[in-house]
DNA sequence: GTCTATAGCGAGATAGAC
DNA sequence: GTCTATCTCGCTATAGAC
């Protein structure tokens, strides 16, 4: 539909909320002024209201929107068959989709506690169906008896946090590809659950 | 020595630096004021003051000792023969250290940000040598061939991040004993390296 | 060693002009 | 849709009494 007019209103939204999320990200949450967030921008204090109705809402909006991605793109993922290739999947998946997003991930993981317990418990039930998902895999590759894992639970936990490490220390243009990163990770999954 | 008086002084510090250690790792350092640290302690704000010149210094001491702590509990572990023995070793003594204390272990990792350069350098390197010290390892059974790894920095930072992910979940009485938890890890982390 | 009081500042959020 | 101006609050840090 053609617009009227030269609006900015469609372009500010967005451009507050990507500041916003590199600014908590750098700084945290609670260190951030919306004055700063404002003047990223180019617009005055006031003038966020318009977007959000508090503070509040913009942190669990971007943290919203972040789990909200990462589970629709899980889910667009294209069938495989064995639970070996589900989990090389899952592990290539959850490497590039962090690394594309460092800052919504480290928000994600880092704000929850300054989130109202509402919100919170709204973020974390994503996070457990993700989780969920992994568990899935590797319960799915033990009655298969592909997988040697005495605690799935365990092990989808220990898989995901040592995948996400992968942010801390990435650098693009440092000395390995990511997608080498990717081969190597891969290769130490497969082991651990080995297999 | 004996004390001519019964001075209070002896233990407020470390009151303070106790109470700030676990409002900080509860709500972080920006969202802390200065006032709720003096009310949790029983003294008036300016109190404060008499047992650090700031709270930026506060946030520091408390990051420095624990990687004190951390590096020198680490270098007086008994020796042991094998990089295999090694690498057992450290697991379990990563993974008991980071459990008892989960606040200094979080603050640690998310209150970097909130360091000053200078005070960030300082925290990094002490940081380094830890990580330098499992790359040791993994090196070491690199070389006897007793391990596997295309890239032992790499294997290093996974196994870390891997074994400090116990702290995101694990809660005492619980479903596993730490005994337990540990021996699980374990079990993944040799298959990893894999051996 | 701890208190009360306060200086000086910057925060989140709102009102109303344009 | 954005601005300026402002309300109200809480912050770090300090001064000085006791």
């Amino acid at each position: 539909m053609a617009r009227k007019k030269n609006s900015s209103a469609d372009v500010t939204g967005p451009r507050i909320r990507s500041a916003a999320l590199r600014l908590f990200a750098r700084h945290g949450y609670a260190a951030v002024s919306m004055r700063q967030i404002a003047s990223e921008v180019g617009v005055q204090a006031g003038t966020l209201y318009l977007y959000t109705p508090d503070k509040q809402s913009l942190l669990f909006d971007l943290m919203q929107n972040h789990m909200q991605d990462l589970l629709s793109e899980l889910a667009a993922l294209p069938d495989v068959q064995s639970p070996l290739a589900e989990l090389q999947q899952f592990t290539r998946f959850h490497i590039r989709f962090h690394r594309a997003r460092s800052d919504a991930v480290f928000i994600a993981y880092m704000e929850l506690r300054n989130l109202e317990p509402k919100n919170f418990e709204r973020i974390e039930a994503m996070r457990r169906q993700y989780e969920a998902h992994l568990e899935g895999i590797l319960a799915r590759g033990k009655a298969e008896r592909l997988f040697d894992l005495p605690d799935t639970k365990l092990a989808a936990f220990a898989l995901i946090a040592m995948l996400t490490g992968v942010n801390t220390w990435f650098r693009e243009g440092g000395r390995l590809s990511l997608d080498a990163v990717e081969e190597i990770y891969w290769r130490m999954v497969k082991k651990a659950v080995g297999g």
